[in-house]
DNA sequence: AGGGAATTTTGACACAGATCAAGCTATGGC
DNA sequence: GCCATAGCTTGATCTGTGTCAAAATTCCCT
């Protein structure tokens, strides 16, 4: 479950704020959560969990980029879910995972052992209210993916996936129009989020660039030139105008 | 939200039992909440609960069948559940709804005023963890989704799709294999929920019937003749080996 | 029962995006 | 700094599914 919520608990070594605690928890709560944590990093490409595996502790992304993914037998993948900084990985009352998370980028995480965790939720109500809240935000999230995912055309989808990394490239704060934005993934890793070949991504990227909707600075930092013209059609490149 | 789960509350006029109640809670939070019940009922193709609209009550599905759905300006719609008998709407917490229910044949509903069913939750650990669990089968199961929308071949939408209709006919027994099924949507629904257009879920449902997999008593009525080949490769009809 | 609308089937064709195949360009390790 | 490798771009071609159109079937209403 990634989570997204404008609560936050700060301990005093994370450079994020967490967001999958209720803000109206106590100070005592926060202590005994933040004393059952501890950090794990990975580099990119790693795998964090695996399907099937038990649950052995519940995390917040402190740095770097994880993916949830699923895959078929014959090596057909589908990205399900991105977590970015402050988001939050666990499934409360479950003890499994049903999907693999993967480090996008090197990511560093911030754990709490599952048992523990569990138990405060069981004792702090507006705790599990609030990841109650969080599920639901994500159930929101992956219903719109799935309308994505069915309808949307190439130059929609990398739209639609551009417009989410302006969103959450302004939390904290709405300043965020035109400036220098990163692409968190390589190629092959947005097309498996946009059910896409890493050509059409690299195609349709490419496109924009031409049409100054987009400008890039390397392969991976960009600026979005005009919004407006993000969700436009695509062809009609018409160059010249007409020929007489 | 489409609630999948073993526990049950029975009430004395449905003829369903209720999906969304903890099977540990008592006879009387049983009693208080069919206090607060009404029934409704709804022609195929009538919404339901709009987009946007405030929550007026949640409910649980006692006959036919609804969908949730997303619909982009331009007319493009997107299936992203399917709520069957005994399966609950409803956003605990929440007072929006932010995807279209609309009654997919004629539809019965068991309905409980929001607020009272909210203070019920509240005051309820059970139940609010039940609920928990529930939205959590949910995200798995729209992940699968999201899965077979970005990755599967038109053949394999309708396999998967045709699976899902099997299990789900399975509740209360597993004597399903080979009996008679029934189809709750039409093509158009069936294209929606999948991914596709109406033409392309009838031609594949046709070759099914062709290569034998598939056997139709009428439009909707249908039975599984060979499961193993339900998700097999397309084309080789190769409906008389060589011509020497 | 009959007529009209809705749904489904079927065909011909178009095209977005996949696939296959080079070549190119960054980047990290030594 | 230079090489190896992973990542990216670009081109040519193919194909699954969409689109458009028309006919066939079923459903439902009077």
């Amino acid at each position: 479950m990634a989570i997204l919520l404008d609560s936050h608990l700060q301990c005093s070594e994370c450079p994020i704020r967490h967001r999958a605690v209720c803000a109206k928890c106590s100070t005592d709560e926060l202590g005994e959560l933040t004393e059952i944590k501890t950090y794990r990093s990975f580099r990119a490409g790693e795998p964090i969990m695996w399907r099937g595996d038990p649950l052995e502790y519940v995390a917040s992304v402190v740095g770097g980029v994880a993916s949830l993914s699923k895959t078929m037998e014959d090596g057909r993948t589908q990205m399900v879910g991105l977590l970015l900084p402050s988001d939050f990985i666990g499934r409360p009352g479950r003890s499994e995972i049903e999907f693999d998370v993967t480090a996008a980028t090197d990511v560093t995480l911030c754990c709490f052992r599952h048992r523990p965790f569990e138990k405060m939720v069981g004792t702090t109500p507006h705790l599990s209210q609030r990841l109650m809240e969080l599920a639901l935000d994500e159930l929101d999230a992956a219903r719109e993916w799935m309308l994505l995912l069915g309808r949307k055309t190439a130059r929609e989808k990398i739209a639609s996936f551009i417009e989410m990394l302006v969103i959450r490239s302004n939390v904290d704060g709405d300043a965020a129009r035109s400036q220098m934005l990163e692409l968190p993934l390589t190629r092959e890793q947005i097309a498996n989020f946009l059910g896409l070949t890493l050509e059409t991504v690299s195609r349709q990227l490419n496109a924009m660039k031409k049409e100054q909707i987009l400008e890039f600075k390397d392969r991976r930092r960009f600026k979005v030139l005009d919004f407006g013209r993000l969700h436009d059609e695509t062809g009609d490149d018409s160059d010249g105008g007409v020929i007489y």
